[in-house]
DNA sequence: CCGGATCCGAATCGATACTG
DNA sequence: CAGTATCGATTCGGATCCGG
């Protein structure tokens, strides 16, 4: 027996020997998201030691959660096998249990485009979802997130760089939400979007103030059932 | 910022670190079979070191998810706090997923009653539940399990003894089901009832067969969804 | 640039012993 | 019962280096 096993026969005890190691679930977090290269993992989780990364994809692979897979080309990335897939709503039900734990950020934290997505994924409530098109800007970070019939969608924007003129397929959003961290106070449902922008916690860029309105009862994380 | 932070400010990152350091998440699953003392946990986690328990109960408790509870009389108990207890799904949920992925055990590994317990708990299915009253046995672990109206209730029993006299309070169990670690077959329905009782994976002690018919439809984790 | 491998000090973990 | 103390074994983190 290794000795670092945790000696015990039963699928919690196995699910964490699986994906509980340092950075695991972060990792298959980014991967949720879609396919990455060893380099696009490197950049999502900044403070990660390269020998870590690549220590934790040869044991995710040979857990059967990741694999690798050519790129059309060169290059190469790695991508969730269905088993690693199955682990999204267990993901996205952690996600939503430690963000009712989440108080200001520390000096340093960061957003990351993956992350934020995951965090969109976790706030959803496909039936009270609302269409919506909007840009969300925090931090540096710009996504494109779109609700269509209860469907959302999700894209990854350059940094937000002085429009140029190159604009997406599709064209722009409606509306852009500019937020930092008080955005978690309007996800949490503790102020009402009116106050948030009120107190600076978000605000409308470009577009119609109420978009927030259906962007708060589409994104939400309760606060725990009493 | 610490130095082991991940860096990062979003609701994954946030529960991986209230509950991803080593040991934490099995702590919390023993917990969620109910309050234990500091001596229960070690008995339950044979392997942690004892120093490792007593940080990770501090730090559960400073994340909020634990807290202790003075027993009646003297010594006191370790126990979720209603924040800790919104992890029973998601510690359900992964070990449903962990347990598509056991193998044979590795040598030295055990079954502990907490784990065997939350193993039920993971394999329950309400909606198929058949009322049941059966002892179980696995290694030296034998729990009194007992369905009624689709409510799953599991007890300890004493580890198996020769029949002193001593009953339960309620009297026995309609049957004796003795498996070994192949009742993972079963529960994952990849082999029948019957064929368990051919090879010998599961035994039935005392009582019917035909309870172990009952036993499967109530329990199991079915392979993956295509 | 991509995809790592290597090296090394710092921190954590694991095992055992010991104590109020 | 409920932990601390100690100390060697591992792992992690940070930086650098290397082959395509």
């Amino acid at each position: 027996m290794a000795a670092r096993s945790y000696g015990q026969y039963d699928g919690v005890t196995t699910a964490v020997e699986l994906i509980g190691e340092r950075w695991a679930l972060l990792i298959v977090r980014d991967l949720l998201v879609g396919p990455r290269r060893y380099t696009d993992l490197k950049q999502g989780l900044p403070r990660i030691p390269t020998n870590i990364l690549s220590t934790r994809l040869k044991e995710l692979q040979e857990g059967g959660v990741v694999r690798r897979a050519p790129l059309h080309g060169s290059g190469l990335v790695y991508e969730l096998t269905p088993y690693g897939r199955a682990l999204e709503p267990i993901v996205l039900a952690l996600g939503r249990w430690g963000f009712r734990a989440l108080g200001e950020p520390g000096e340093g934290d960061v957003v990351t485009p993956d992350a934020l997505t995951m965090e969109l994924r976790t706030a959803f409530r496909p039936q009270r979802a609302a269409d919506l098109d909007v840009e969300l800007r925090v931090g540096d970070v710009a996504l494109r997130v779109i609700v269509r019939a209860g469907v959302l969608t999700v894209a990854r924007l350059a940094p937000p760089a002085p429009p140029v003129g190159g604009s997406l397929p599709g064209g722009e959003a409606s509306a852009v939400v500019v937020a930092g961290p008080g955005l978690r106070h309007l996800l949490g449902g503790v102020v009402t979007p009116a106050e948030a922008l009120a107190r600076g916690l978000v605000a409308i860029a470009r577009g119609d103030d109420r978009i927030l309105d259906a962007f708060a009862e589409t994104f939400r994380i309760d606060p725990l059932p009493a």
